[in-house]
DNA sequence: ATCGCATGTGAATGGTCTTTACATGAGCCG
DNA sequence: CGGCTCATGTAAAGACCATTCACATGCGAT
């Protein structure tokens, strides 16, 4: 509906990198090319998807969010699935930095590191739920981008290296491969943040905190591993 | 007119006048009144979306499945979103059933019973795609169709109180509340399915077999609680 | 300064969704 | 039996989207 509101906007040009805080809004200041139509685009698939839902964005919906034409990502992206596998990717490595983070290398213990690791995954599941979306629940294949699956792996492996420290903790005789107790945390996070997660309305709202649900859970299991809290 | 355009999914609809009561097709004879409309659109919904995931199909596909006008599917469903929330009730009410066979009142014991219903629960998933992606992918939103929201608790209700007679074996001095117990399985079964649950080429493949890990998962879970296995 | 090429435009094609006015026939009531 | 009514289905029309193609623009290399 706005893609062509040439009429206002006094764009002054000179490769306007549009810095400034009007590079949330749809149709910045620009003159015929755009310069950096691919990062708009991806920025405007975050808000569409996040406004709608995965399936509620289209191609063209980012065009117009962009302020470009409807044939304009074609010079950037294939089609629509492949700026979601995009949005996907970029999400894992985001993902991957956010449980890198949080691990911290597991400081000061492994224990606290494990809990700070669940609580950032579903943090970032509400905090970037078009990402998270893209991820897990949009249906992308994972070779419809290069480096998607290596993304998604490096991320996985984040928590894999995690379970490797956590297991050591265990007694020796019963230590359960780290790789299954990877799988399992990552399973029950997962089902955590994909059923409870977001606050959305549309979803089942739950007696406790998510947070809550999740350490208890994890308390339980490690417990069941043999492995008991510092207190 | 014929509206199936011939190509496609070798539909076992058409022109086939079949008197054989075949299930694939309630509706039969077919003269200006379908006679079945309702129905055959449920289960082309869920033809479609076994096909091509719960985003992958349109409320006119379903009419060319069902080989009518892509007017008539307005007269049983709002739009698509009431179609498929439809489908979403009756998913929920077949999990049910199927969870409910699979407790079997928790017969001969509780920990078998239990294990049991995990795998129902992956069964499920695995077995009826469609259904579990329309409960708990598409994003329906839980007063989309009246009931549709009641269907779902009363699935989850079968996971409680199998919960509350596993929360009997643990050791009364810390006995954890069944709700709670209820959820961990619940998002770990989920997690699960919706990560690895079906062999879908777009997912991610296991080193081990899906109901494996989980009645891993259950085990160490479980003797977190203080209950064992008995042998 | 010029030229090539990446990037963006406009228009055209073909498909899909959704609504509206009209058609059909099944069930009901006399 | 005959007519009425209403649920159900059809046809046609309007809007939107994906995709492509010829063409326009201007950035950056030379």
């Amino acid at each position: 509906m706005r893609w062509s509101k040439s009429g206002g906007h006094g764009d002054t040009r000179g490769g306007s990198r549009d810095g400034g805080a009007g590079d949330a809004g749809p149709g910045g200041p620009r003159g015929y090319h755009h310069g950096n139509l691919r990062e708009t685009l991806i920025r405007a698939a975050l808000e569409l998807i996040k406004e709608k839902g995965p399936a509620g964005f289209t191609f063209a919906d980012a065009a117009r969010w962009a302020g470009v034409s409807p044939a304009a990502p074609y010079r950037h992206f294939r089609d629509r699935d492949a700026l979601l596998a995009d949005v996907a990717r970029r999400g894992f490595d985001q993902f991957e930095a956010a449980l890198t983070r949080a691990w911290d290398e597991g400081k000061p213990n492994t224990f606290a590191a494990f809990d700070r690791l669940g609580k950032a995954y579903l943090d970032f599941a509400r905090r970037e739920p078009a990402y998270y979306s893209a991820m897990f629940e949009a249906g992308v294949p994972l070779d419809a981008d290069p480096g998607l699956k290596d993304a998604g792996d490096r991320a996985f492996a984040v928590l894999r290296r995690a379970a490797e420290k956590l297991v050591l903790q265990a007694p020796e005789k019963e230590r359960p491969p780290a790789l299954m107790v990877a799988l399992h945390i990552w399973s029950l996070t997962h089902g955590i943040a994909s059923l409870f997660g977001r606050g959305d309305a549309a979803r089942r709202t739950l007696p406790m905190p998510a947070d809550d649900l999740l350490e208890a859970g994890f308390l339980v299991y490690l417990k069941g591993l043999g492995i008991t809290a510092p207190r």
